[in-house]
RNA sequence: GGGCUCUUAGCUCAGUUGGUUAGAGCGCUACCUUGACAUGGUAGAGGUCAUAGGUUCGAAUCCUAUAGAGCCCA
């Protein structure tokens, strides 16, 4: 066989195996009644994305769950697929066309949309192929997007179904509209920056007395629109106001004093204009009063703006037609002229400018259409506190019972032209129109003529749907709803999801929300009715992970210049670095201070595995192995031919390591899990076990005893590069191949899972082990210390009061050969000890070093000076606790008698110690 | 303003239900190219576990307050 490289070379392995894996079909999932599912769904990235960090971490744990799964035998399957991102993919192919001078508007709605399934057709999905590059077990076959042909009609579905149920509806809500662009834009398109301005203080006289109320207000030109004055309900300067008129300057209107608790008492006056129609926080402070009982003053907001945000007719006929800011100088002149102005103070404040054009967002009161919250919070509430659906961490539960108590209806339209028009169309009718006709028909297809009046003239609402309103059902959705098809009675539900907490709201609870509400109606498997709530949600797990942020702690943005690129990282470092280093780095709920450099970790322990492979090889050839003498031998793993100490420790550490690496995977501690192979592939397996074994090939033993030897070493590292193949696809598989020759079709992706074998855990062997190690430890120690040259061999004379021990080291005495330079060991008889030698206090006994000539008397002396002193501290400590009478009468028993045993055999060392050093002074 | 996190070695973080005068990686110091690996090995230095109280025989670990960092909601 020819020798490997000497360094790992990632990207050889990874243009090889991801190929291979994905044309056998390995990623592909089936219906296999024999087997149990394991599903998972990928947060669909957008399709205007580029792959982040942040879908590194996402993605990496996705792919972790489910190549662990896959190996242990579960029908596992991943889900992709991306997301049209409506807004933002409008937005792209906008930008392009402004390049040739052009808007939407210029094309028309059915051009542009054209123009946007090319532009989608060409560029869109990016990430997916960034997402290969990582090595994702994704299931590619299955690929979907939101605004495909199935999903369309799942949304379709689900509205109408909704709007049936009368938990759809059109109503009024305030929107972020830009009154250049005649759109509504989202929350996050919105630009804050501070603005120098004033504060305007305005008196309102109060109806029936002599006084005024003085509020104190940032926009004075929509005081047109005001419809109340609001103070805090405790505030108690003003209790007694609240219920009163007052009069609204510049119009003939009365509007009433009301309370509310978000009114901050310490802003200007403590009192504030109500303007529904013009500002999102006078418009909840308007509804809350309307569902207030017992309120005589129905709030109706008003709005005042026409879409250019010119005053409209609902304002004094000398204020129409003006734009917004003269409306406000004017007002100002008025209210001052008229003695209604009482000061101007300077005020910082921050205005929302439209991201696109920079024009100063005006919160817009206009017909939207909702969603009814309250009825599909319950169960989706339900299912979360009864531990249907876990979280973790789990401290995200409390946030999730927040929201959702709180919850506030969804408003599901949105005015862009990409997206999923609301199936939706209007009468627009003629002369025969009735009442009836102003009703929205909603129907799958445009239908034929209004069922009232008999028009044929019929508009579809402009409209779009809210990307998430197609993202709530991508766990069944994309296995084939409203169809009752084998894939979705199968692998529904999924398992575990794995997003980011800034979306809990956003997607994962609309997920719960739309799974307990349809998925009743899809039976199982088996034929029967899903009833239960494990059969009804989306999924059973969400684990959410960590921010990706900068060393400085900054998160990664693309204005900040700090977001690495993750294929230049890749293609730096490889794809299993960058995949182990992250999720090493990464634990649950806990944020990640990530640099480049850190890849070092993952990439260095690749190679580190790559070199252990390439011991083995190497040995395998220089013992000329063939590949049946390795599969006869490989029963050794299982036999105890050949056993010695270290085999019986590895064997033993190997099936601890897979229990606790099972465990924390159990536990959605995937770092933990990490961490859990990391210690014991380098550790144990390498620094300890490889090096042990090294003595025994070449050593004097026969031949086809070294082969045992070796075949059983390979075969733990098989068992390793199985437990490292969830974080380290590429190099796993290029070993796994390599270590012993595989039938055409074998990869380590679908080969078993390691399971925890209790015969092999040895704790006799794991504390013998213990004692090899610390006394070879204690000898390296001094050699270090006292600058003994590594090449140099020395002797050691040992005396240990138990025979065991003493049997222990000699009987592995090679080990002490190769892994402390020690030649030669004698036992020290009759209490004789020997002059001019270093000496070392271990577990039960003393190891004497002769070092005659080599030895520093000075250095020596404080070598053990310090060992001493360390000793010392800890008997005083033990004594003191054992002189306390309430630790000796309260603690536990055992506590006290481990302190005891402590105390004794500290003692014992801090006098073997000075001994030694009152030696070293004669 | 309400809720939730975090603060342990120079840096990044572990530390299971309170019982170790606290661990790892990186960095640092010294030595080593010994037949897998210098992307390596061996040894070493380095922390009054943010601060102040409290509970307890015993606190990095539990409670309270304070300071600082961050996130979500309003």
């Amino acid at each position: 066989m020819a020798e490997l490289p000497k360094a790992y070379v990632p990207k050889d392995a990874e243009d090889k195996w991801y190929p291979f894996w994905e044309e056998r079909g390995f990623f592909h999932a089936t219906v296999n009644p024999q087997k149990k599912p394991f599903t998972v769904v990928i947060p669909p990235p957008n399709i205007t994305g580029i792959l982040t960090m942040g879908h590194v971490l996402n993605n990496t744990i996705q792919d972790v769950f489910v190549r662990w799964k896959r190996m242990q035998g579960y029908e596992t399957l991943w889900m992709p697929g991306t997301d049209h991102a409506g807004i933002a993919t409008q937005n792209v192919v906008e930008k392009s066309l402004s390049k040739e001078g052009k808007t939407r508007h210029d094309l028309g709605r059915e051009e542009f949309l054209r123009r946007v399934w090319q532009w989608k057709e060409q560029y869109g999905g990016t990430i997916i192929k960034q997402l290969r590059k990582l090595g994702t077990s994704c299931d590619w076959v299955r690929e979907r997007f939101t605004m495909d042909e199935g999903l369309s009609e799942a949304v379709q579905e689900i509205f109408i179904r909704l709007y049936e149920k009368g938990l759809i509806y059109r109503g009024k809500y305030i929107v972020n509209w830009c009154p250049k662009d005649h759109t509504a834009i989202s929350d996050d398109e919105v630009n804050f920056t501070e603005q120098q301005s004033n504060l305007w203080y305005v008196r309102y006289p109060i109806k029936g007395t002599k006084d005024f109320a003085v509020v104190a207000t940032t926009r004075p030109e929509t005081m047109l629109g005001d419809t109340a004055v609001a103070v805090h309900p405790n505030d108690e300067r003003y209790k007694h106001l609240i219920g009163k008129m007052v009069f609204l300057p510049l119009t003939d209107r009365e509007i009433p004093i009301i309370a509310d608790d978000v009114i901050d008492p310490e802003f200007g006056t403590g009192m504030v204009k109500v303007t529904p129609a013009h500002d999102p926080n006078d418009y909840w402070i308007g509804e809350r009063h309307n569902a207030g009982i017992g309120q005589r003053h129905h709030m109706i907001p008003i709005n005042i703006f026409d879409i250019s945000a010119r005053l409209n007719d609902n304002v004094p006929p000398k204020y129409r037609g003006m734009d917004r800011f003269d409306a406000r100088k004017e007002a100002v002149k008025d209210l001052e002229a008229q003695g209604f102005l009482v000061k101007i103070e300077p005020h910082v404040h921050n205005v929302g400018r439209c991201y696109r054009c920079d024009t100063i967002i005006e919160p817009y009161l206009s017909d939207q259409w909702f969603v009814k919250m309250k009825p599909l919070a319950g169960p989706a509430l339900r299912v979360v506190e009864n531990g249907t659906i876990t979280f973790h961490p789990k401290r995200w539960v409390k946030t999730y019972e927040h929201w959702m108590t709180n919850i506030r209806d969804w408003c599901i339209s949105r005015q862009l032209w990409w997206g999923h028009r609301i199936p939706v169309w209007y009468c627009v009718g003629d002369d025969h129109c009735m009442l009836e006709c102003k009703q929205p028909i909603v129907s799958r297809t445009k239908p034929a003529k209004c069922p009232h009046c008999n028009s044929t003239n019929l508009r579809q609402d402009e409209d779009v749907l809210d990307t998430w309103f197609s993202s709530w059902l991508w766990p069944f959705s994309t296995l084939g709803w409203p169809k009752a098809n084998p894939d979705l009675r199968y692998f529904y539900p999924t398992d575990t999801l794995v997003t980011a907490p800034d979306i809990i709201f956003f997607w994962v609870a609309r997920m719960i929300m739309a799974g307990m509400e349809v998925m009743n109606q899809i039976p199982l498997p088996d034929g029967s009715t899903r009833t239960n709530d494990e059969n009804l949600v989306p999924f059973k797990d969400v684990y959410f992970t960590s921010i990706i942020r900068d060393m400085k702690g900054r998160k990664m943005s693309k204005s900040l210049g700090n977001s690495p690129d993750p294929l230049d990282v890749i293609a730096e470092y490889g794809a299993d670095a960058l995949r182990f280093t992250i999720v090493y780095l990464a634990p649950l709920g806990q944020d990640v201070l990530y640099s480049n450099e850190k890849c070092e970790i993952g990439r260095n322990f690749a190679n580190k595995i790559w070199n252990a492979g390439r011991f083995l090889m190497m040995n395998k050839d220089q013992l000329g192995m063939t590949d049946a003498t390795h599969i006869a031998h490989r029963i050794s793993h299982i036999s105890d031919l050949h056993l010695d100490l270290a085999d019986r420790w590895i064997l033993s550490r190997l099936h601890s390591t897979i229990a606790g690496f099972n465990h924390a995977m159990t536990e959605f501690e995937i770092n933990h899990a990490s961490k859990i192979v990391y210690d014991f592939v380098w550790h144990d397996f390498c620094d300890w076990y490889v090096e042990m074994i090294k003595g025994r090939l070449y050593g004097d033993e026969p031949n086809d005893v070294k082969q045992v030897i070796l075949s059983r070493a390979i075969s733990v590292f098989d068992q390793s590069l199985r437990l490292l193949h969830p974080f380290m696809p590429f190099v796993t598989e290029e070993l796994w191949q390599h270590i012993e020759s595989r039938a055409p079709g074998q990869s380590i992706m679908v080969s078993a899972f390691p399971v925890k074998e209790e015969k092999w855990i040895d704790k006799k062997a794991e504390e013998e082990m213990a004692f090899v190690q610390s006394t070879i430890e204690s000898i390296r120690n001094v050699r270090g210390e006292l600058s003994v040259p590594p090449s140099k061999d020395i002797q050691i004379i040992i005396s240990f009061p138990e025979k065991s021990k003493a049997a222990i080291i000699q009987k592995y005495q090679s080990y002490f050969q190769r892994l402390a330079r020690v030649t030669k060991i004698e036992q020290l008889l009759n209490g004789e000890k020997p002059k001019q030698a270093a000496s070392a206090v271990v577990e039960g006994g003393e190891v004497f070093i002769p070092l005659e000539g080599l030895i520093d008397l000075n250095t020596e002396r404080q070598r053990i000076q310090k060992e001493l002193t360390h000793v010392q501290g800890m008997v005083e400590s033990i004594q003191k606790k054992l002189a306390n009478e309430s630790f000796v009468s309260k603690a536990p028993k055992d506590v006290v008698e481990k302190e005891r045993e402590k105390l004794e055999s500290f003692r014992t060392n801090m006098e073997k110690l000075q001994t030694n050093l009152r030696r070293l002074f004669s």
